[in-house]
Order: C-alpha cells, then sequence, then structure tokens
DNA sequence: GTCATTCTCCTAATCATGGTAGGTATACCT
DNA sequence: AGGTATACCTACCATGATTAGGAGAATGAC
C-alpha cells in the first residue's frame, strides 16, 4: 500500500549542498579575487571545515570547474534570452543586442570574467562538460552571424578580438566604469562597416 | 698614490645576483608558466637555497615586479626602435609598424604577456617604478597618434582595445599560432578606415 | 698582513593552504 | 529496531612563502 517514494531525498540534500558551495565561493570570489579563493573561506562560510567540501567536490579545481560551468551557462542563457526576445530586422542593431548582452555579461563580474577568460591556475583545465555551455556561445554567435550573411571564420574572429578586447580593456583599466563598454556601438559600427553589412 | 677605488664590488655583485635570478626566473616562467613560478625553482636554478633569494629580493612580489619592470622596458625598447629606424610616411604604415612591433612582442612570450597584463596573482601590485616603462609605451603611442592627427582619448582607447584583444586571442586560442594576428593589418585598415586616415 | 665589518649564503622553524586517512554520529531504508 | 551509506569531523602530510639567527668569505682600514 506503500507508495514508491517519488523522491531521492539523499541526492536532493546532496544537490543543496553543492549549490550552498558554489554560491559560497562566488561569494568569495566576488570578495577577494577568484585567485585568492580558499577552501578556508569557503568552509567558514558554509559551516564546514575545509576537508568536509571534498565530501562534494573532489578538489579545488573541481570547485573552479563547476563554476566555470555555472558561469558559461549564465552567459548562454542570457544570450539565448536576447535573441529570443526578438531582434531587431537591422543587421547592425541585432548584432548590437548580442554583443552589448555579452559584453554587460562580461563585464558585471570581474572574479566570473577572470574565471571564463583567463588562466586562473596554472593546472586548472576546465572539464569537456563543463565547457560545453562555452562551445554553445560561440556556436549561437556563429549562427546569428550566418542569419545576416557573415560565414566567414575570420570575420568571427575578427570581430569577437575587437569585443573581448573591449570587455578586458575596461575590466583591467577602468573597472566598475564605462570607458570602454560605451565604445561598444561605435565599434561595432565599425566593423559593420567593414564587413559591409 | 693609491687610486681612489673606482669601482663598487659589492655593487657590481649583487646586481650582478640580482639578474641571474630574474634570468632564472624567466626561465621558470617559460617553462612551467608564471603562475607556477616558486622560489624553490628559481633557486635551483642559481644554485642556492629559497631563504637565500630574499638577500635580492625583498618577496616573491618583488621578483614579479622586476620582471614586470623589464618586460615592460622591452616592450619600450622595441617600440622605441621601430620608431627610430624611420616609419614610412603613409600613416596607416606607420601605425602598423609600430603596432605590429607591440604585437609580435606581446605574442612572443606568454609568460611574459601574462605578467605585462593580466592580474597574475592576487596580492601583486606592480610599483611605481615598475609601472613607469608601461606608461612611457602609452605615452609614445599616444604622441606617434597625435602626429598622425588623432588626439582623441576614445580612437586611443579604441585601438588599443582592439590590439590587445587581437593579442590575447592569439595567445588563448591559438598560442604559437598566427590565427588572430594574421589579422591585424586588417583590422589597423579598418580602423584608419574609421578614423578618416 | 691583520682585523673588524659587511655580505651572502645557510639551516631551522613558522604559517597558510590543498589534500588524505580514518573515525563517528546521523539519516535513511528494510 | 538494525544495518548501511552519508556527511561531517579531527589528525596528518606536503608544499611553498617567509622569518630568525648563525657561519664563513669578501672587503677595506690600519
Amino acid at each position: 500500500m506503500v507508495g514508491i517514494p517519488t523522491r531521492d531525498r539523499v541526492a536532493e540534500r546532496r544537490e543543496a549542498t553543492r549549490a550552498e558551495i558554489l554560491n559560497a565561493a562566488w561569494a568569495v570570489a566576488q570578495e577577494k579575487g577568484i585567485a585568492a579563493l580558499t577552501l578556508k573561506d569557503v568552509a567558514d562560510r558554509v559551516g564546514m571545515r575545509p576537508p568536509s567540501l571534498y565530501s562534494h567536490f573532489a578538489s579545488k579545481n573541481a570547485i573552479y570547474d563547476a563554476m566555470f560551468g555555472q558561469a558559461w551557462q549564465g552567459c548562454l542563457d542570457t544570450m539565448r534570452a536576447a535573441r529570443d526576445a526578438g531582434l531587431p530586422d537591422d543587421p547592425r542593431a541585432a548584432i548590437t543586442v548580442m554583443a552589448r548582452a555579452y559584453v554587460d555579461y562580461a563585464v558585471a563580474d570581474q572574479s566570473r570574467n577572470q574565471l571564463m577568460n583567463a588562466r586562473i591556475s596554472a593546472d586548472f583545465r576546465p572539464s569537456p562538460a563543463a565547457y560545453l555551455p562555452s562551445v554553445a556561445v560561440w556556436e549561437l554567435s556563429r549562427d546569428h552571424f550566418a542569419t545576416i550573411g557573415l560565414t566567414a571564420e575570420e570575420d568571427l574572429d575578427l570581430f569577437s578580438a575587437v569585443v573581448g578586447g573591449l570587455v578586458d580593456a575596461q575590466l583591467a583599466n577602468d573597472p566598475g566604469g564605462d570607458r570602454y563598454t560605451r565604445q561598444l556601438d561605435r565599434a561595432i559600427g565599425m566593423l559593420a562597416d567593414h564587413f559591409g553589412l
């Protein structure tokens, strides 16, 4: 008469704790910088001792790996939302919306951007699984470029280098400001002219 | 009758040892990456024990600091040499020569570039003294821009972001190759068009 | 040449950090 | 109720930056 339990309480608890640890890690990263993140700081924040974190993550790099995946997944979600909200018909305007979505996301959190794009530590390499959303962002960009007739790999390379350059310059030289990002529209106009859009 | 000693042997030896340590540090950085540099590796290479390095540098960050200064000084020297070798009359060609000098220097050594442009560790901040050549590079660029009639700060910002973006993309996505740097001429042509040169 | 001083390196030890081993109490299922 | 897996804990270890204190060699004054 007893129904088969439809929930796996252990798995739920485990997942909740993992999420809690990751949230704590993000908080520490924002506060002290992604490279200064220590297991002690994370453990303190979730009320554990550092070794206990190993019940949930195989290593510190595994935490970085999960964060890396979350960061790119968030980026992917943001860009999909921008795309699905209905892009302008004008190709330049459409590109601008997509690029702005990326840039705003990237600039919003320096630690997150460092994790996404810089080599945070010598031995951390994202796992294939965590890498997936990053590839999806790249493909989404390529697909969008294709819809407006840009298919040359070199065009996308140049475009991404320019946008990435603005983001990096912004975070490096004027964090919190808009000295570089305010030139995004201009840069895209320049690229569009160059691409003959 | 005895001449006043014209050499300070202690200072010479001291300076030579400092240089030796820095050379060892560069070698380790190239081999293992700038972030993986340890005092043990450096000490091994110069035949010392790690604590002995403290007779010559106040800390590991002081070594990074000296390397930072050397890296930017080398960049400054390279760009001055390019400029003094006689730039083409054509503004586009002249800019290209200068930018190429910078890009080639930046791309030649990933560790060096990370040290120059990325935040290598949370607590390392270059000293004002080490920062000087970096400022000089910036001023040299601005001066050169001024000679061809570009004085708007925003133009130099955009230019530097584009060039920096190509360098970062090159080192991050195709280290050792030329997938991005081969687009430098094209990018400069695009910028020149946009600037109305 | 001798001697005091300074330099340069050493060994020993401390502290922070990532990570491992092994134990214990609790939550869960039967 | 009882057995098992889970989720923590405490003790340890290794590495790496850094400090303390000492010993031997280079230097310069006499």
